[in-house]
DNA sequence: AACCATTTGTACGGTGCCGTATTGTTCGAT
DNA sequence: ATCGAACAATACGGCACCGTACAAATGGTT
């Protein structure tokens, strides 16, 4: 047995930096074989078509940017809102945040990729309400601060806001109270 | 003079109508032609090339989704918090709103659709300021309110979240509150 | 060292797109 | 009615990519 030189994983990390740097549509066999420094003949040993690496790709996204996350926070321990920022920090780690970019918009144009996209988030918000249930007992209060949380933690990487000469940390600061509500 | 059957402004049209269902890299030039019943003989009279249209479909959007929109909302007049929501209205109207969703995921990979979406951004902020200013005197509390306002209404369009049983118009009126302070 | 399954390189036909060149075609102005 | 500018169709060479077919290389196993 010769062993994979360019094995399966490779060709999906390959294709998830390019995700990430260009979008789906940049996904292409031949290029990411260039990129990795060999050609495409062994890649259809490994898919069937471009569309099989995509599904692939997603696959290993939704597995190391939920299940890996969810594992090691609860590992950690610590107070459930520690859980949930650490949950973030994690997600929306240097890596991961613009694979996770990418697909946020893939799946404007894209249902299957939509679905498995809510499915995740779905999970980031049962992680976000039980944190806020440990601070706050009203649920339509629960409810409401967790989506807030959510909307404004994603809508920070599509919106880029200026505060000019005022103390950008006292800004962010209580940016996260007004949603936790201190 | 004959006068143009398929005129400079349908091109750009055409453009957007694909960007904001198919992302920039949908924007090909025989792709738009074909869509508007014509080869691309003419398309090379109006532009340069490709990258010419796609700068023009930014002036373009430019135009519609910040000039018109504050036009619009300072002649329709009221307070300042009414004239920001009806503001939002216009910016996020069923036309609009996935084009702007597009060119924000464009920014991420292209610095010059992300300088003018910051230009775009930025106006919008200083209504935002200025409606929240209105109802609000710490100048750290309105930016902070300013910037969730942004943040949450950008993220609410990039993750979909369910609410399950609980009552939607209450959780949303909620959200509104406490970007608000009310 | 020879074997041989696995992986990789090479070559192919096919498609879609870019930008150019050239030749129609249309329609307002004269 | 004719002219002529503007628009449109066609045809071209070039490039990048897909997926297939098959030949070459690699390296563990015997």
């Amino acid at each position: 047995m010769a062993r994979a030189r360019t094995p399966r994983q490779s060709w999906i990390d390959e294709g998830l930096r390019v995700l990430a740097t260009g979008g789906p549509d940049a996904v292409r066999v031949e290029a990411l074989a260039k990129n990795l420094g060999v050609t495409k003949g062994g890649f259809y040993g490994f898919f069937a078509d471009r569309p099989a690496l995509l599904d692939a790709m997603l696959d290993s996204w939704e597995t190391s940017s939920i299940d890996d996350v969810l594992l090691k926070v609860e590992r950690e321990g610590g107070d459930l809102i520690s859980q949930a920022v650490r949950a973030r920090d994690l997600t929306f780690a240097e890596d991961l945040l613009p694979i996770d970019l990418a697909i946020r918009d893939w799946a404007r144009r894209d249902a299957t990729v939509a679905a498995r996209l809510q499915r995740v988030d779905s999970r980031r918000m049962d992680l976000l309400r039980k944190a806020i249930g440990s601070i706050c007992s009203d649920p339509i209060e629960v409810e409401a601060r967790s989506t807030l949380a959510m909307y404004s933690t994603i809508g920070a990487h599509f919106a880029t806001v200026d505060h000019g000469d005022l103390d950008q940390t006292a800004v962010n600061a209580l940016v996260a109270d007004l949603v936790l509500g201190r």
